[in-house]
DNA sequence: GCTATGATTCGGTCCCTGACGAAGTATGGT
DNA sequence: ACCATACTTCGTCAGGGACCGAATCATAGC
C-alpha cells in the first residue's frame, strides 16, 4: 500500500548464497573478474554471469570490460555498509543460539513494557508501594497518596509536570509473565526513566531486558523496600 | 566456505516482500501483534504466522504471547541497522518510489525510533549538536566533545553510567522520512528518556508520535538551539 | 586468418518456497 | 457452558529462480 523503498528486492539479491559470496569477496575493494567471482560463489561461469547481470542491474556492482576480462566492483560504499551490517547480525545470531525470550531469567525479572518497568521487579515495586500506603487502589483505580507524592518528589520526579499530562498518572498493567499487575501510566514511565537516568539500571541493547546495577539494587531496597536480587 | 557468517540466509529472510514490510513496521520499536503484522505484510494470518516463525528462529524478531495476542518485536538494534542500511541503499539505487508525504505532520516532526528521538526534531537536534561543537564526527563515528559532556551532565544525564553500557554511546541513525541522520546510541536513548522524564515531551499512547510541551520547546530552543515549532 | 581463453546467451530441468483453504488450539468475554 | 477472536498447524498447489550443458560472442596472441 505504501511506496516505500524496495528493500526486499535488494535483500533478495543478497539472499542468494552465490551472490552473497561474490559480494563479500568484493567488500575488500578490489575489482574481480567474472571468472574469479564465479569461483568465489562456487558456481559455474554461466550462472555467475547471470548473477552479475542482476547485481549490476540493481546497482549493487559496477562492471567494466577490459580486454577479454570483465571486472566487477562494488557499486558503492553503501553496499559495503549493508554487507557489514548483515555480517555483524549473522555473527551475533549465529554464535549466540536463539533463545526465545520468555524463559530467560533476566528478562523475566526486569524488562521494559512499552515505557515502564515490568517483570518480577515491576510487580514487587507496585506491591511495595501499595503495602506502604504510598499508593492506594481507589475503586480499581490507582492513586498516589501524600506519602507517595513526597517519595516521588524526593527521588527527583516533577509531579506537577506529570499531572499536566493528558495521560493518566497511575495505571496498572497486567504482567504477561507473572500474571500480576505492575505500575504503568506516566508515573510508571517517569520512574523507569529516572531509574535509567540515575544509573540505577540500564537497558540491554538487544532486548527489552533491564539490568539493575548494584547501586540500583541497594536503592530499590532502601527506598522502596524491594529486594532486587531474589529470584521469583 | 560455510565457516563464514551466513549472511545469505539472513538476507534471504529479509528478501521477501511480506517479511520486509513486517520488519520495517517493527523498526519503530513498538511490538506489534501477529494480526497487525499480517496486515502490514499484505498476507493472510496463516502465512504471516509462518513468516514470523522463520524470523523468530533466525533471531530477527522476538515473540511473546500475552493473552490471546502474540506480540512480536525486533530482535535487536543490529536488525534495525540492517534495515536502515538496506533502506538507504534502496533509496540511492533508485529502486524506490519514496513519498515522504502522507505522513502525519506530528509524526513527521517528532517520533520514537526504537528508543530515541527521530523526525525533524531529532535531525535538527543532531545538526545543532554538531554545529555547536558538542559532538564531532570522527571518521564517520560520532564522539562527544568536552563541551558536549558538560552539556549532557547539566541536563542531568549520568554519562559514566552510559559509558559503562556495552552499547555504543553515540550512533547516527538514518531517518526514513527525512533521509538524514539523527542521534541514536545509548546517549540518544538517554536523551529521549530525559526529555520524557523532565516533562519536556510525552509519548502518545497509541502511536510513536512524541509531542513536546511548551516547556520542552523553550528548553530545546534555549539549551540546544533547536526551534521546535517551525516546520522544516 | 586461426586458435585459445574468457564471458555471455539460450534452453530445459528441478527444487525451493510462498501462497491460501481448512481445521485445530488457546484465550477472553458473556 | 457457550461463542467469538486470535493465532497456529497441516496439506496442497503453483510460480519463480538457480543451476548446468551446449552453443555463441568477443578478445588476445600467434
Amino acid at each position: 500500500m505504501t511506496d516505500r523503498p524496495d528493500i526486499a528486492r535488494i535483500a533478495a539479491l543478497v539472499g542468494d548464497a552465490a551472490r552473497a559470496n561474490m559480494l563479500t569477496a568484493l567488500v575488500a575493494g578490489q575489482a574481480l573478474t567474472a571468472g574469479e567471482l564465479a569461483r568465489e560463489g562456487g558456481v559455474t561461469a554461466q550462472t555467475a554471469s547471470a548473477h552479475l547481470a542482476k547485481l549490476q542491474a540493481a546497482g549493487l556492482v559496477t562492471g567494466r570490460k577490459q580486454g577479454r576480462h570483465a571486472y566487477y566492483a562494488l557499486g558503492g560504499a553503501d553496499v559495503a555498509v549493508v554487507i557489514a551490517a548483515l555480517t555483524a547480525l549473522a555473527a551475533r545470531t549465529g554464535h549466540t543460539r536463539v533463545r526465545t525470550g520468555p524463559l530467560e531469567p533476566a528478562l523475566r525479572q526486569a524488562r521494559v513494557c512499552y515505557d515502564h518497568l515490568a517483570g518480577d521487579l515491576g510487580v514487587a515495586l507496585l506491591d511495595s508501594l501499595l503495602a506502604r500506603g504510598q499508593l492506594t487502589e481507589d475503586g480499581g483505580r490507582l492513586r498516589l497518596t501524600p506519602a507517595g507524592e513526597t517519595l516521588m518528589a524526593a527521588i527527583g520526579l516533577d509531579l506537577p509536570a506529570l499531572a499536566r499530562s493528558r495521560r493518566p498518572l497511575c495505571k496498572s498493567c497486567l504482567d504477561w509473565s507473572v500474571r500480576r499487575s505492575h505500575l504503568a501510566g506516566s508515573l510508571g514511565a517517569a520512574l523507569l526513566a529516572r531509574f535509567l537516568g540515575l544509573g540505577w539500571a540500564q537497558r540491554e541493547p538487544a532486548s527489552r531486558t533491564v539490568t539493575f546495577t548494584d547501586k540500583g539494587r541497594t536503592a530499590l531496597r532502601e527506598i522502596f523496600g524491594v529486594a532486587a536480587d531474589s529470584a521469583t
